[in-house]
DNA sequence: GTAGTCTACATACTATAGTCTACAAAATGG
DNA sequence: CCATTTTGTAGACTATAGTATGTAGACTAC
């Protein structure tokens, strides 16, 4: 069981978006995101609202619970640790 | 087409809160968030990221991607209203 | 009535989501 | 190779996610 501090959604994000053959540009028109912020995305700095991954996934043409699905297979195995101070 | 501006997760997560008989206190230590976020999140002051999403439907017992679903059926018909100043 | 449980609400705080501009670096196609 | 496109990055900004404490009201059980 490995332990990560958040749900990172990069590698998901890039994947899907590339088998879509859209530039980040391109996402960030059809989601009205900023294009910059739609590359700290896929490099995991910056994480998402639950409005985000809904226009997210609404862009890329699939259902937002799909597109969860896919970071559940990729963080499967793993738990998300909370450190209280 | 009904225009929002945020998804709003409150009703959907009382619900399946209720639905384990699990009171905000409970939910909140098994999910590792503040009780009183939880109470935001259910009057839809505060919308959660992903990581949030997360721990909420493992807490809840359920896939992030089933609580995603109920989401998705609390808004069909629903269009993500972004604008641009 | 009283104590306990549950939740809303106010307030204040830290950390970060998301936007925007500018520029540099990398990738792509002819 | 060169021009164009794409992406990374820095910096600054506004809005808000998430935490935490305290108070108050509602409800239930004894």
């Amino acid at each position: 069981m490995i332990e990560i501090e958040n749900i990172t959604i990069g590698s998901v994000l890039k994947r899907l978006r590339l088998s879509m053959k859209f530039s980040q540009e391109e996402l960030a028109a059809r989601s009205s995101l900023d294009r910059t912020y739609i590359s700290m995305l896929e490099r995991n700095i910056k994480q998402p609202t639950i409005t985000t991954v809904f226009l997210l996934a609404n862009a890329l043409n699939m259902k937002p619970s799909e597109f969860v699905q896919q970071l559940e297979e990729d963080f499967d195995g793993h738990i998300i640790k909370r450190t209280k101070v």
